[in-house]
DNA sequence: GTGTTTGCAAAGTGTTTGCAATTTA
DNA sequence: TAAATTGCAAACACTTTGCAAACAC
């Protein structure tokens, strides 16, 4: 998929210009990074995840990195965080509008299907405040 | 509130009652945190938290059985877990059926009053799973 | 060249564990 | 007395940071 190194320019110019859009210099390791996330399927992934990709990959990148460029996605918008339990945080690459199942028993998360739609009466937020997300994580396990 | 120390017999009756009933020896340490926790007003604490209250009212118990406690109270039914972001781990005395906001600028956790209902269509679960519990963070920000 | 990004290893945070000593029943 | 619980300190998992070297522009 990746070939290895070097190669930083031509091959990836949809993942540059989204990169560049968002502010973040389109560096090898985050083309790399991008390309494992963006290109292909949705996915839920957590760093250390990240990180075994990359390496399964021969991405050169140092989990350092991974946390970095996971949380500078976020906050460019091409990802969202989504925490499940403690020590547990996913990143999602579908970041429209939509929830999750937890799997209680393997940890695992998976988007709540668009068509499956759960509405919601949005609450009134407390005074001087405003809604900034709302977050729907539906427990699963399995039947006994 | 509680006195210091060795008073375990007495004055917490119904607090031993409970902790009876959740299978849990009522010991000086868990009677004490009991009393923290449910005698009052309903609480959104974390560990350190409620370790602080307890150095603060002159009970001694160490870090590791607050931790501990908690969990046990967890699964005993009488607190619910609530976690809202990574090393954020909140645990609910109100253990009826409600959701919490979440405000994103000084963490804190608070109760969605009861007749704001978020009226949710549950969504199926994926074969061989059931839903276990459902959970709704809104997540509020100060209005700039 | 200049400023940004990376990698490493070290430091942090929040939580759990192993085990001897203590407490409960 | 037997079994459960506690405290401590060490171990843990996961994440962030400081800084020199490498890289992007």
């Amino acid at each position: 998929m990746i070939e290895s190194g070097r190669d930083t320019g031509r091959q990836f110019a949809s993942l540059v210009k989204q990169l560049r859009r968002a502010g973040l210099r389109p560096t090898r390791q985050r083309l790399a990074l991008a390309s494992l996330l963006f290109e292909g399927d949705n996915r839920h992934v957590c760093a250390e995840n990240l990180f075994d990709d990359a390496q399964a990959g021969n991405i050169r990148v140092s989990l350092a990195t991974v946390y970095n460029s996971l949380h500078q996605f976020t906050e460019a918008g091409l990802l969202r965080e989504v925490t499940v339990a403690p020590g547990r945080s996913y990143f999602d690459t579908n970041i429209t509008d939509h929830h999750h199942f937890y799997h209680e028993d393997d940890g695992s998360l998976v988007d709540i299907p668009d068509d499956d739609v759960i509405s919601t009466h949005l609450p009134v937020p407390p005074e001087g405040t405003k809604i900034a997300r709302v977050d729907i994580v539906v427990r699963i396990e399995s039947k006994k």
